[in-house]
RNA sequence: CGGGGAGUGGCGCAGCUUGGUAGCGCGCUUCGUUUGGGACGAAGAGGCCCCGGGUUCGAAUCCCGGCUCCCCGACCA
């Protein structure tokens, strides 16, 4: 491609409100084109790495069994109200109506859509397994679009879903798609991790999200430091393993004032006992709550809730937390509350609905320090099972950096940012009960099929790989998924010789199969050699007069330093070895 | 949805406080010079000043209402 005919042109100053690499290297590149808020155009450049992208992820999707479909984006809002999610997947369920006032959304995911189609063609475990995918796009009204290309509300995702008739069959669908995602990342020339990870409002057990580190990322994930340990997963869902507390022999509760007492860390500096032996109470209401419904959480004082995992323990509902009225309603007493005495007479569950959870650390822990449940006390010694109680007893506490690794190993959790590109879920019989994808086993009874679903934002994946591939000049593009693997510019334009064998270099690139962008403006080097930074391809040849005087072209890859120079006779081979 | 900020040629911005019908840099067009890190000179083109209403002889500027975009948070495969 002749640069000086390829549409989009490359700016000096990126619009005001880019703030992220990616984004501002996108517009500046003539990439991306805003058009609102999380809605963008994808101009030549882009689209060309966008396509190299989709092909990557086509051919090892195919190779791995899945086949292409394709599937509508808008469709009846009828089969979401078929699996329940009608309302619960609101607001980024976009809904409209069509000319007969049928109610329609725009689909944000497939997983309705496949599973109806999955119903009509599964009768018998003969059928299965299969796995049907495609690369299509969604619609999410995403609450705050954000950061160019990283969170939008329109993109490009490549969606799988496995069928199987057991949960063994389901577990070979899903090792072949992490194989797969594993070779799809490489091929695209990126560093990801998988880590473990929350399902979300998707579902299912077991899921698995595939990270690329980078700082400007909305995720955190922990990864153990011992190198030969593999665990690593996301924030909302590692585990840790929490210090013991010291054995101790069981000590009558006590009550003591502590005047003017509110807080965790003045408790414990009063009391002059760590805060590891304290417990802490936190109140949180179901999101759905009218007001006389309170969980009352109980967590080690050292440690802090997990959003995530509270919402697994209280069986999927939004935690929020409770408000001050709320709790005063119910009878709690907030900086000196604990789980003792919820059943007194006239105590806190005569009040209001309250549910106990207690993370596993209190449980391991005696003699802990606790609310009284009135202002300025506290007791010592409070001892779970004795003295209080919990309706679910789970892990429910936030890792932080440093924390053990909950693997058998002598590793810590360190902490990195990240984009989540891709994530994988076992789904299990969620949608295909309710959507009717059932068949008749070997022996002879209807059994609905396990599911599994697979997703790559597209999009996201080259935003993402901007972010971690920049320097302050521009992007610095993995060859798989460059739209150009070659920037070729002719310096001296009033040279004819110069110019001549440019062209000729070009045609002589393009014709071995080297994907070309050949620079023939006639416009200053600087401009030049900016733009081809800008522009990030992984490797740029020039053509000068002062290298040709010694039958010579310069060679510079994008991720090095120096450049290197080339005898013009060979320059087909030259650059084939430079781009390895 | 809560908080903060911004809308003026394609991009980046000034002008607004103190009303008088718009200016700068880059980019664009033409001519000439220039050619290894965003060149120079000369001459040009290009603007419903986000939208609607109001005040005023007169509004980019003041007042009211609305829309859009960005950032932080909430939220979020």
């Amino acid at each position: 491609m002749r640069l000086s005919r390829s549409f989009g042109k490359t700016l000096r100053n990126a619009p005001a409100d880019a703030e992220t690499a990616s984004h501002k290297y996108l517009t500046r590149a003539a990439f991306v084109q805003q058009v609102a808020a999380g809605i963008y155009s994808y101009l030549p450049f882009g689209q060309r790495s966008l396509t190299k992208i989709s092909n990557i992820i086509r051919e090892e999707m195919d190779s791995a069994g899945a086949q292409e479909v394709s599937m509508p984006v808008v469709q009846p809002r009828e089969l979401w109200e078929k699996s329940g999610r009608a309302d619960t997947y609101q607001p980024p369920l976009a809904s409209l109506k069509d000319r007969r006032d049928r109610d329609m959304v725009l689909a944000p995911t497939h997983e309705e859509t496949t599973t109806f189609m999955a119903a009509a063609n599964l009768e018998s475990y003969r059928d299965l397994p299969f796995n049907l995918y495609q690369i299509q796009t969604k619609f999410r009204d995403e609450a705050r679009p954000r950061a160019g290309l990283l969170r939008v509300r329109e993109f490009e995702m490549k969606d799988a879903y496995s069928f199987d008739k057991d949960e063994e069959g389901l577990d070979v669908s899903f090792q072949a798609m992490a194989a797969a995602y594993h070779r799809i990342f490489n091929r695209s020339g990126i560093d990801v991790r998988m880590v473990e990870a929350d399902s979300g409002p998707i579902g299912g057990k077991d899921s698995n999200e595939f990270v690329l580190l980078a700082e400007s990322g909305e995720d955190t994930i922990f990864v153990c430091s011992d190198e030969n340990c593999s665990y690593a997963a996301n924030a909302e869902k590692a585990e840790f393993k929490k210090p013991a507390a010291e054995p101790e022999q069981a000590r009558d509760l006590e009550e003591v004032h502590t005047p003017g007492i509110k807080t965790i860390e003045g408790l414990a500096e009063f009391l002059e006992t760590p805060v590891s032996k304290t417990v802490k109470a936190v109140f949180y209401a179901p999101e759905t709550s009218t007001g006389d419904e309170i969980v009352f959480v109980s967590i080690r004082g050292d440690l802090e809730v997990n959003e995530t995992k509270l919402r697994n323990a209280m069986d999927g509902a939004e935690p929020r937390l409770a408000t001050p009225t709320e709790i005063t309603a119910a009878g709690l007493v907030a900086g000196s509350a604990s789980a003792i005495g919820l059943d007194a007479d006239d105590g806190p569950r005569s009040r209001a609905k309250i549910t106990s959870i207690v993370d596993d650390s209190v449980v391991e822990s005696p003699n802990l320090v606790a609310g009284a449940n009135k202002t300025d006390y506290h007791f010592k010694n409070g001892n779970y099972g004795r003295d209080f109680n919990g309706d679910v007893v789970t892990d429910i506490a936030m890792a932080s950096e440093g924390d053990a690794c909950p693997n058998d190993c002598e590793g810590h959790l360190v902490a990195h940012r990240g984009v989540e590109v891709g994530h994988i879920f076992k789904l299990g019989t969620k949608y295909s009960e309710t959507m009717g994808a059932t068949f008749v086993d070997e022996d002879g009874i209807e059994k609905p099929a396990l599911m599994g679903c697979y997703g790559i934002g597209v999009g996201r994946l080259l935003a993402a790989t901007i972010e971690a591939n920049h320097d302050d000049k521009g992007m610095i593009l993995p060859r798989a998924i460059a739209p150009y693997e070659v920037y070729l510019a002719g310096l001296n334009t009033n040279d004819e010789t110069v110019v001549a064998v440019a062209a000729k270099v070009y045609e002589d690139l393009t014709s071995a199969g080297v994907e070309v962008l050949y620079d023939d403006r006639d416009v200053p080097p600087g401009v030049k050699f900016n733009d081809a930074d800008l522009i990030g391809l992984p490797l740029r040849v020039v053509v000068s007069a002062r290298g040709l005087k010694n039958g010579e072209i310069e060679m510079k890859r994008r991720d090095a330093d120096d450049a290197t120079m080339a005898p013009l006779a060979d320059v087909v081979g030259a650059v084939k070895a430079a781009l390895l």
